[in-house]
RNA sequence: GGGCAGGUGGCGGAAUUGGUAUACGCGCUGGCUUUAGGAGCCAGUCCUGGAAACGGGUUGAGGGUUCAAGUCCCUCCCUGCCCACCA
């Protein structure tokens, strides 16, 4: 037994008055950066699983110092949330205050540990002094355009009247009240991850992360190649359907089209709006009449005529001097009291007649039919008279649409007229009950599809055939273009779809014919399947085009290249590449978190500008970006100057900028646009300019004539090739770097190193085209834009969380920040107006997506991290951390430091060199660990009567390091048995040891290090417990071989192993001793046991020399008695020899 | 539905390249030390036949390749995790 409350303490102490575990910044020695994921100071303070990863990577860490490696091993508080806010709403306490209390419990209980952190570099996300930096580096986003507000649907609670985290409304369901969670559109800030999808895939080839943690970032970022296909609407000519496909071979397989229901289309295709129908009549007709459609929620609304005991659209004749519209609003406030009535639509005008009961006759009369919304419930009292002759209801459309459809006073009785209604109330319909689903029901994928035909047809680009277009929810508003082209004969949606709707279903791939296939002997003879089973009539894996024209015959990737050939040859489509991922929205309307450094200006969003275009080396204004740029700027209300600038194909530099200073007048309004060499001409231009020009964009810009592998003679003599970096900045407020991902000019390292040059925010995109061509206008348009968003100065930052009264969101779904109207309402840094405050708040992955930079300078003042500290450190070694942080923290964290490479800010393109999770702690019964349940364990208990090294220890042993393991108590006590006995070795020390002591230390050395170095905890501690056997078996050791064992040990449990080293005498701590090397040669042992197998059966060991020969364990085997026995006189047919392990004979 | 990981004693788990299956720990049994309790130490502990010697069987089920399979191949069953209508 050993008294481990006080050498607990005692070694924690000396480790932190030695500064032991202090990482020295450029060291001479091998640098080593162990991370562990930064954990959230819950209130309930350390889990037993927290300790898991950090004990067994402080192994590493310590074992790593211990063989002369410099490393850094830092801990931190990823402290901003929603836990502290939820607590701080509850309690009126600020989150400050309650996660500064957090952390300190977390401290303590960590380091009861006894963890080898480096504690002088401990963060803290939530320190005006760390999030300073998380703000200046949102801002690098958004200077380089990567930031950008857009309309979000959000999580929105009815009841609460707040918008809810996605963790929050899990299940479809409010975390607060339980009630049903709606979604709801909200303007928010957006992080232009996407941009970056391809290189964060491919980008992977250099990193080693664990295989499943590999493939989860594959999965997330969802690459599939296909093409991009144009539909023409009949009747619309000037109305596309875009769909976007992987199969472009299936096109002539195509049978309908279908559109999600938030697509922008739907709308105007139900709504006939260049379909008039029926017969369009003169609107001042004496006998005109209005009715109006208005549908809500699925129902519409309808009066009830009681003297004709009829059921009627509210409406009626048109007064004189009384427009339609006017009419219609009129007679809906009189029939039903509803004041708020909007137009939407005018559906269309029909003629018909009907029997009038005043004039006994028939009459021919005109009627308008309008779509009407009514905005909300407030009604005027109703005439007397008017609620004598009606009622109003509103009734499902379902029970009202067959009598709506034979009253003869509306739309008359044409067929296609009916059939045009028809189709309008179904996708209304519709449309409102898909919106109306919660999000739960929507994306249950085992649920049946649904959908509606929208009355329109589509034109097959390729056979010219007519297909139906249909509206239905399997197809994702988000993914893609939002619209597919169904081939159920080759997709297993599309066919459930067709079969369902009794849609035709053309087959046009034939599966591969079996002779077709090179024979494989190895599965044949294997007993393999030889049947390629067709399922159903569905075939969606790739075969031979059939029934496709010009494709007929052809396999299916030669068919999709072909379509995708003939598609671009007929401007009709174009391949394409897609991704599932989708932007980063960045935005929270929560208090905890780093404020948006973000001002707005009204009048500076209003305010125009001249934008001049240079263009580059044999350019010209008509080529390259120019033209729709130039157009879509104009239509915004600015000003554009683009000049062809003199001798574009050997073209001087000067001569250029001279040209320009004579013709284009320069102002602080001007933003410049330059491309490719024209970008040398804009840095030659800038430092000349009387004036500070408002913005400079330099697109797939350049300083040198380097051009990505190969330089450009012709182009050394333009200029001098000297930029002057602070003229240049000094001559421009913005300037924005455009690079080409793709490198097909330019290399990325061009923009960095120009980045650098200029500290100017760079942005990678991937054109289509080489080098920017027309395709990319729309990238540039929207990085010229100049909006009313001002970034607060770097003087300015951090911009502080301010004390606020109340913590909970507002009712309007703002943040507690937006009521703070002194906080909100400030200037503009740049036209000193009124501005507003942005109110929104950083996610919780902003913080923990470059903590493991800061790290490395915790405590700069002036940069997040010095550079140079930064190259020395950078990339983390060894990255660990829980199995639900591999997807969204690694991928966001990843496209974080990849950006702020590309502007030079850090030294490597990827933050981890290397990836590893470790497994859930579970409870006893092997399921989750709750509060609940009550089967939660708190290591400070183990910690008090056990000892840290027991818990750590057993953290190791517990099971394989990245899988799942359930906690046992009584696995813990065995721990601490173990240590005992250690401890008890004291008494066994001796002047001599045997040889299987010696053997088995060696032998334990390298077992143990060769765990390590694969991860394998559980096995190395095993190793140590085999050999503390021996020794107990053995009854003696010397102390020199205890002290080897002490150094191998004190890595797992450092506390124990530091006391016994000062017990044995060493000299200093144990943990600065290097890690013990195995003695190789005390490892061989001189015999081995050899096993003799006879068909395969174990029939005899025998102890042979280790160095014999085949032949010698050949005929020591036969030489066996009992082989003899066993062989019973038979002739060996086969004799196999291993050496050094086993004889197999076969009779 | 898809992907991934797995299925080995009473339990957690070992077995690195196809080469002695069940290391190590827990639990259990017996013994010793002996005032009790606790702790410690020693021995045993996959199933099965046998007093023993010595056999037979065994890694979810079935089949296959091999001198040899927990490990490789095929079919199926089960469990866990992740993703989930991504055209």
């Amino acid at each position: 037994m050993y008294n481990h409350g006080e050498i607990d303490k005692k070694w924690q102490d000396r480790w932190q008055e030695s500064g032991v575990f202090k990482a020295e910044d450029f060291s001479e020695k091998k640098k080593q950066y162990f991370l562990v994921e930064f954990p959230y100071p819950s209130g309930a303070g350390l889990h037993v699983g927290h300790p898991r990863s950090y004990t067994a990577i402080d192994v590493l860490a310590r074992r790593s110092r211990m063989q002369g490696n410099n490393v850094l091993y830092p801990m931190g508080w990823d402290a901003f949330g929603l836990p502290a806010e939820n607590y701080a709403i509850k309690t009126g306490r600020p989150p400050a205050e309650i996660t500064a209390e957090n952390i300190a419990t977390f401290k303590a209980q960590i380091q009861s540990l006894g963890l080898s952190f480096d504690w002088s570099r401990e963060i803290n996300s939530t320190d005006a002094g760390y999030y300073k930096w998380t703000q200046w580096q949102f801002l690098q986003f958004f200077k380089a355009g990567l930031a950008y507000k857009a309309k979000t649907m959000i999580n929105w609670c009815p009841k609460d009247k707040i918008g809810l985290a996605n963790e929050e409304a899990a299940g479809g369901v409010c975390d607060r009240c339980g009630g049903p969670v709606e979604k709801r559109e909200k303007e928010q800030w957006m992080i232009g991850i996407t941009k970056y999808a391809d290189r964060l895939l491919s980008d992977l080839n250099t990193v080693d992360y664990l295989p499943r943690i590999r493939k989860q970032q594959e999965e997330w970022i969802g690459k599939s190649a296909g093409a991009e296909i144009e539909f023409s609407i009949e009747g619309s000519a000037d109305k596309k359907i875009r769909v976007f496909t992987t199969r472009p071979d299936t096109l002539f397989g195509v049978t309908y089209v279908t559109l999600a229901p938030e697509h922008e289309l739907v709308q105007q295709l139900i709504i006939a709006e260049d379909q008039e129908i029926g017969e369009q009549l003169p609107e001042s007709s004496p006998r005109a009449a209005v009715r109006a459609m208005c549908i809500r929620d699925g129902k519409l609304l309808i009066t009830f005529d009681k003297r004709m005991n009829e059921h009627i659209l509210p409406g009626g004749g048109v007064d004189e001097g009384e427009s339609p519209e006017q009419a219609v609003v009129r007679e809906i406030t009189e029939e039903t009291g509803y004041k708020n009535v909007k137009i939407v639509k005018k559906l269309g005008t029909f003629k018909h007649n009907y029997y009038h009961t005043g004039q006994k006759k028939n009459v021919r009369s005109t009627e308008t039919v309008f779509l009407v919304e009514i905005k909300n419930d407030e009604q005027v009292a109703r005439d007397e008279k008017e609620i004598a002759k009606t009622d109003f209801m509103w009734l499902p459309i379902a029970e009202v649409k067959e009598r709506l459809l034979a009253m003869p006073t509306v739309f008359g009785k044409a067929n296609e007229q009916v059939e045009r209604l028809e189709n309008y109330l179904a996708v209304t319909e519709y449309i409102s009950a898909v919106t109306n689903k919660t999000e739960m029901d929507r994306t249950d994928a085992t649920r049946e599809k649904t959908g509606v035909f929208t009355g329109r047809y589509a034109i097959n680009p390729v056979s010219g055939v007519r297909v139906p277009v249909w509206i239905s929810d399997y197809v994702l508003a988000g993914y893609g273009t939002g619209a597919v082209m169904a081939v159920p004969a080759h997709d297993e949606r599309d066919f459930e779809f067709a079969n369902k709707f009794g849609l035709p279903i053309k087959k046009v791939v034939e599966p591969p014919q079996l002779q077709s296939l090179p024979a494989l002997p190895h599965n044949v003879a294997a007993g393999a399947s030889t049947e390629i089973r067709v399922e159903a009539e569905c075939w969606i894996d790739e075969g031979i085009a059939i029934n496709s024209d010009f494709l007929s015959g052809a396999p299916t990737w030669k068919a999709k290249e072909e379509m995708i050939q003939w598609l671009e040859e007929n401007k009709c489509g174009s391949s394409k590449v897609t991704y599932k991922l989708r932007d980063w929205v960045f935005s929270r309307q929560r208090y905890w978190g780093e404020p948006i450094p973000l001002v707005h200006c009204d009048a500076c969003a209003e305010k125009k500008y001249q934008y001049v275009f240079i263009h580059g080396f044999k350019g010209s204004i008509e080529q390259n970006f120019f033209p729709w740029l130039h157009e879509s700027l104009e239509s915004k209300g600015h000003t554009v100057v683009a000049l062809d600038l003199p001798n574009t194909d050997a073209p001087l530099v000067d001569e250029q900028v001279k040209f320009l200073l004579e013709n284009v007048k320069f102002t602080a309004d001007t933003v410049i646009v330059a491309h490719s060499l024209g970008t040398v001409v804009a840095q030659k231009l800038l430092p000349l300019l009387s004036v500070k020009v408002r913005k400079t964009i330099f697109v797939d810009g350049l300083m040198n004539t380097i051009f990505r592998d190969h330089p450009r003679p012709e182009l050394e003599h333009c200029c001098d090739w000297k930029f002057d970096a602070a003229a240049v900045r000094g001559a421009t407020d913005e300037l924005l770097l455009i690079g080409d991902e793709t490198e097909s000019i330019f290399s990325l390292e061009n923009h960095r190193t120009m980045a650098q040059f200029y500290k100017a925010p760079v942005q990678i995109v991937a054109p289509q085209d080489d080098h920017f061509c027309s395709s990319e206008e729309p990238v540039i348009f929207a990085a010229a834009q100049i909006s009313g968003w001002n970034a607060l100065s770097d003087a300015e930052l951090p911009l502080t969380l301010p004390h606020v009264e109340k913590y909970e969101p507002s009712d309007n779904g703002e943040s507690p920040l937006a009521s703070m109207s002194d906080w909100v309402n400030t200037k503009c840094s740049r036209c000193s107006g009124p501005a507003r405050r942005e109110t929104d708040t950083m996610p919780n992955w902003a913080g923990s997506s470059w903590y493991f930079l800061r790290y490395i300078d915790a405590h700069n003042e002036k940069e997040f991290a010095a550079a140079d500290k930064l190259k020395y450190w950078m990339p983390v070694d060894l990255y660990n951390g829980g199995m639900e942080h591999t997807t969204l923290h690694l991928l966001y964290s990843r496209f974080w430091n990849k950006f702020m490479f590309d502007n030079g800010f850090v030294p490597t393109s990827e933050p981890y060199a290397r990836r590893v999770s470790h497994g859930l702690i579970m409870g006893e019964d092997g399921t989750k660990m709750s509060k609940s349940k009550g089967d939660t364990v708190s290591p400070d208990e183990i910690v008090r009567e056990q000892g840290a090294d027991t818990l750590r220890m057993y953290e190791l042993f517990i099971g394989p390091f990245s899988e799942p393991a359930p906690w046992s108590m009584s696995g813990v006590s065995g721990i601490k048995r173990f240590l005992d006995r250690v401890v008890r070795m004291r008494g066994l020390v001796a002047k001599t040891e045997s040889e299987e002591v010696t053997k088995g230390l060696h032998k334990m050395l390298k077992a143990v290090t060769e765990d390590y170095d694969r991860m394998s905890f559980n096995t190395a501690v095993a190793q140590y417990m085999t050999f503390v056997n021996i020794v107990y078996g053995a009854g003696a050791i010397t102390a020199d071989s205890l002290k080897l064992f002490v150094r191998a040990l004190n890595v797992a449990a450092p506390h124990v192993c530091e006391e016994l080293w000062e017990e044995l005498g060493g000299a200093g701590l144990v943990c600065a001793e290097e890690w013990p090397a195995f003695d190789a040669s005390l490892i061989v042992d001189a015999t081995f046991e050899l096993v003799v197998q006879i068909n395969g059966k174990v029939r005899d060991r025998i102890e042979a020399a280790s160095g014999a020969s085949e032949e010698e364990l050949k005929a020591l085997a036969l030489g066996s008695d009992k082989i003899k026995i066993w062989l019973d006189g038979k002739e060996p047919k086969k004799i196999v020899v291993v050496k050094g392990k086993l004889v197999s004979i076969v009779v």
